[in-house]
DNA sequence: TCTCCGCTAATTTTT
DNA sequence: TTAGCGGAGA
């Protein structure tokens, strides 16, 4: 047992029942233990269930097994709502509910298992009701959706029209209004609190912010649209109102959430409208596994959990571990021991393996990228495939390196996490014309499309939209307006275009690719490397492609936007063999058998741009807990010791050497292999014992120096 | 309307 | 260092 920091037992951890199985034991709940059994079988009519589940202790499994009990108990699948972290993590526990069902049916093939629609995320789940819900609650069911880019461009306008963008002292920019208003939100904060407690340098704005949000949220709602922070606040709003409460909660039965760990204070509100007594209300997650307070999750949310109810909500723990070997465990359980507090216990497997953890030491980040391609290599030879095989990192740009030297070498990949190619300009381009079809009132996709058009500047954009949005039918105003005859060849063309859109004349997906059609001229007028960008358009086509109505589209893939992005060979077909590369935000939940953490090193986890409060430390520190165990059978992290600083002019050589994460401590080290990548020459030489006779070309080596 | 210039502030993780 | 904004001038 290691010695435990302040281990806290959760308040009112009262052992389940654990059944005696007298009646038979039906088949496809043999393969649990009794915890997750437990977990599975508790009945929800005597109130909520917590469970929390540490790193690898079949989380997934017992939430599906819950899941397929509860319908193969007889419980619609109409009726249950399963929430979960992300919009691939509700796919993977549909199919595995199905698996199950189909496993206890033993059904012929050809019946299918039941499907569950009501799976998907807060702000997935939260956008259906609110269409549903549109004119019971005064929104035009056609709202169109902002994504974080949207609303900081529609707060900059707005921000402009109150003219504090020439203010004499600089009011903070969009972006950091945009993340104070959305923190001010999620956070369910009074903005003074949040100005305190994250944004203190503003806090002498806090009137004008005021003002800016107030006008922020006319904006949206003249406009048609909703962003992120929309979408779970009208959901709680409208579960708060007597009238739709009682309606909302019995539209569904069992209400169950994944990942409770990383939801906010304003999700926790919506669970408690929809489900007051707990009735049904299933939650699971890990306090050791919190990455997300940075979008105002708080771990408050599980510890407080039971005593929302009365009686307290039923509390299992899982703390088997059935993913890593021990030692990896032993290591990830020392990370994560020397946290300030926490509430879950070690944990433990019986899945020996004697080979320890490998903390490699490397001289820079360039050796890096060699040492993992190798390692990579190497692995896949001792029959690990490279899907299987995941490198981890903090920030997305860590990565560039390494993937400089995979393509080098041909190795196939793939990244999660980081830019996604909807920020690109072209594709925002296109979005934006599908979207301003969808809801002529968005001015925000006006403005981007037509002062995209040559001869048409904000002036003009801006006389165009007022006009749009003073008329009746705005499509009507548009067709009737005149714009400077520079731009009335171009305008015309795409007004023909437009129309046809609005009139849904193509289809779907016809209207991306007429939209493609239409763009093509602008594209390679604008950009230098339309070559490039033309391939990202196909693939959105593409995506495009497996929507069935341009309105699921524009929702799903602002909800949900593609996440990988792989070499200039494009995503690979799904048969194909490649590494995974990804942000460690993006592997929650994964495993591999085979992970390698990058730049274990202090400024890097933890990063320097989190170092200011414990409790941000702290996160980072969870952050290597959690990239540590993803790993079921090997993992190394790497610690180069130099970095090229990268913000110096011209051609520079300084560099600066970095220390490995104040997260591995001395005594952590011990839990580790540690080696050197490359192995020094004069190490082997000593290790040799006797006088070796090996002759070195210094000259040659010297030569090499200054290459 | 577009381009160029000068200034300043930020630099991560994601629905 | 650079991205990104705002303002001035062509």
């Amino acid at each position: 047992m290691t010695s435990a920091p302040a281990l806290i037992e959760l308040p009112a951890m009262t052992a389940l029942p654990i059944h005696t199985h007298t009646k038979a034991t039906p088949d496809y709940l043999a393969s649990l233990n009794d915890e997750q059994r437990a977990a599975v079988e508790y009945d929800g009519q005597r109130g909520p269930l917590l469970v929390i589940a540490g790193a690898g202790s079949g989380k997934t499994k017992t939430l599906a097994h819950r899941v397929a009990h509860l319908a193969v108990q007889g419980a619609d699948p109409q009726r249950i709502l399963m929430l979960t972290f992300s919009r691939r993590a509700a796919a993977e526990m549909s199919r595995r509910v199905g698996l199950i069902i189909n496993q206890v049916s033993s059904a012929p093939a050809a019946q299918r298992p039941p499907q569950f629609p009501w799976a998907g995320t807060f702000h997935g789940i939260g956008a259906r009701l609110l269409r549903d819900y549109a004119e019971r609650i005064g929104l035009h069911p056609a709202f169109t959706i902002h994504d974080r880019s949207d609303s900081e461009d529609l707060m900059a306008i707005v921000r402009h029209e109150l003219e504090f963008s020439t203010t004499q002292q600089r009011f903070p920019t969009k972006s950091t209004c945009m993340a104070i208003y959305s923190r001010a939100v999620n956070s369910e904060q009074p903005l003074a609190e949040v100005l305190a407690q994250t944004f203190p340098w503003c806090a002498a704005w806090e009137a004008d912010l005021k003002q800016l949000f107030a006008n922020y949220v006319l904006a949206k709602q003249a406009q048609n649209v909703l962003d992120y922070d929309d979408l779970l606040l009208y959901w709680s709003q409208m579960a708060a109102e007597p009238a739709f409460a009682a309606e909302l909660g019995a539209r569904f039965d069992h209400v169950l959430v994944d990942e409770y760990q990383d939801t906010n204070r304003l999700q926790a509100s919506i669970l408690l409208a929809l489900k007051r007594d707990g009735r049904g209300l299933t939650v699971v997650g890990d306090d050791a596994q919190s990455i997300y307070s940075f979008r105002a999750a708080t771990v408050r949310n599980i510890l407080d959990f039971p005593h929302h109810f009365s009686p307290p909500a039923q509390v299992t723990t899982l703390e088997r571990n059935y993913r890593s070997t021990q030692p990896i465990l032993d290591a990830s359980n020392a990370v994560i021991g020397l946290a300030k507090e926490r509430f879950t216990k070690n944990l433990w497997t019986d899945r020996t393996g004697s080979a320890k953890p490998r903390l490699v030491t490397v001289r820079d980040e360039a050796d890096q990228a060699r040492y993992v391609a190798d390692q990579v290599l190497e692995c896949r030879e001792t029959g690990v495939p490279l899907k299987s095989q995941a490198v981890l990192f903090r920030t997305s740009s860590h990565s560039g390196a390494l993937e400089l030297e995979l393509t080098r070498r041909n190795i196939p990949f793939v990244k999660f996490g980081g830019l996604k190619f909807l920020e690109a300009a072209h594709i925002k381009d296109v979005l934006s014309v599908l979207r301003w079809a969808e809801n002529p009132r968005s001015r925000l996709a006006g403005f981007r499309v037509s002062t995209m058009l040559p001869g048409i500047g904000p002036v003009t954009a801006t006389r165009l939209l007022d006009a749009m949005d003073a008329a009746h039918d705005p499509v009507v105003a548009m067709i009737g307006f005149t714009v400077p005859s520079a731009a009335a060849g171009d305008w015309a063309t795409f007004v023909k275009h437009y129309v046809s859109l609005n009139r849904g004349e193509s289809g779907w997906p016809g209207d991306v690719d007429s939209t493609v059609r239409w763009y093509e001229s602008h594209l390679t007028r604008r950009y230098d490397d339309a070559v490039a960008r033309k391939g990202d358009l196909v693939q959105l086509q593409r995506i495009a492609a497996t929507y069935g109505t341009r309105e699921r589209f524009l929702t799903e893939v602002t909800l949900d936007p593609p996440e990988a992005t792989s070499d200039e060979s494009g995503i690979p077909h799904r048969d194909e063999d490649y590494l995974i590369l990804s942000t460690i935000h993006s592997a929650k939940g994964q495993e591999w058998q085979s992970v390698s953490v990058l730049n274990v090193v202090d400024g890097c986890i933890p990063s320097d741009l989190a170092t200011g409060t414990c409790a941000e430390i702290e996160e980072e520190r969870r952050l290597l807990y959690v990239a540590m165990t993803r790993a079921k059978d090997q993992l190394q992290l790497i610690v180069p010791q130099r970095f090229y600083v990268h913000q110096q002019s011209g051609f520079g050589d300084r560099h600066v050497y970095a220390s490995p994460s104040r997260f591995i401590s001395n005594k952590t080290m011990q839990l580790f292999e540690s080696t050197e990548w490359p192995r020094p020459e004069t190490t082997r030489e000593a290790t040799a014992g006797s006088r070796s006779t090996t002759r070195v070309d210094l000259a040659a080596k010297l030569k090499t120096m200054w290459k």
